[in-house]
DNA sequence: TGATTATATGTAAATCAAGACATATTCGCA
DNA sequence: TGCGAATATGTCTTGATTTACATATAATCA
């Protein structure tokens, strides 16, 4: 049981969920790709964490709904109990930074431009997914609300500092378009 | 070669290290083990990216001090000049949200806590390296700047976070001890 | 009608990363 | 003198993750 498992618990624990469907809602936590997800769920199927019923549809693919068992339930009290493994980051931006004395400014301008292009992106993914709740008449559980504003908090930095990073690169090198 | 090749080049093109150095110095901004590091080493090595030479010490074990090569200075510049990977997170404490209305709340409770703690321990890190850098009169290089100022945006966000959402759990369930 | 996109599920191979195993030096502390 | 910690370098195995390979349905658009 790795910490996917536990996520896809998490998932499961606040509703029964397609395999495609846990991957899109885990993506923006948790990065995985399908071809690692399915596996995991047969596995957890065949440890009695979880179950499944096939659903036909008319309209889309039939698809394996999955719901989460008492033993599952059990196991994920166990594992909230335990301290939670430190974040992991990993941002190719940080290591190029490095080396912003060799090589095109420009080059780097540009990386800065797109770094900001990409947190607005997310943060208004965030806010659209606090309006999807607000359009259903149903405010989003307190978990959501906490996950969204963890997501909005930390693009809304990550685009201060990009912009910030910008005007220090103007401070001390010609500018240039891009 | 991989971004954690380039990461290692990146610093070589600062200053010369030894793959025990570059280690550390990446730590922050790139987790990589010893075991991933040194034997990507012998392969730019091989490869004539970089460079070494050994270090007896008398204080300290002998050491391999590499250093980048005009190739792997070319090879940077050919990195620097493609677009930088999406960054990547994952934190478990994300997941554990997820499923707050498992399981106890203290628990949660405890883990944002930590959390808080370990912002503080980072930020007051990148401060030591920036006062460092000032107790050697020396000014940190722009990249440096940069760098410690991302992260000392993204640790004051998530200490941001983490205070607001114990505030959030406080307002909706009764406070407890821990 | 043909191409693309979204939905849906899977496997296989390759790469990446962590943890364990292994060794050696020097310093400081008890 | 023995122990732990920091420095220093390596290998090996296991597990985690990505990429590529594979297939299929239904909708939309050109």
């Amino acid at each position: 049981m790795n910490t996917l498992s536990y996520g896809l618990l998490s998932l499961l624990s606040n509703a029964s969920n397609s395999g495609y469907d846990l991957m899109l809602k885990l993506q923006p936590f948790w990065p995985a790709k399908h071809s690692q997800i399915y596996p995991l769920l047969a596995q957890l199927d065949q440890d009695g964490y979880v179950v499944h019923e096939l659903v036909v549809q008319k309209d889309k693919p039939d698809k394996k709904v999955y719901s989460i068992t008492e033993k599952g339930r059990e196991a994920l009290r166990a594992w909230l109990a335990k301290p939670a493994d430190e974040p992991v980051h990993r941002d190719e931006l940080t290591l190029k930074l490095y080396c912003l004395h060799e090589g095109d400014i420009a080059d780097i301008r540009k990386l800065l431009h797109v770094r900001i292009e990409y947190s607005r992106d997310r943060m208004l993914w965030m806010h659209g997914k606090i309006e999807a709740y607000a359009r259903q008449e149903q405010p989003p559980t307190l978990a959501v609300q906490l996950l969204m504003q963890k997501g909005l908090f930390h693009f809304q930095s990550d685009l201060a500092w990009a912009e910030w990073a910008l005007l220090q690169l103007a401070d001390r090198q010609p500018k240039q378009d891009n």
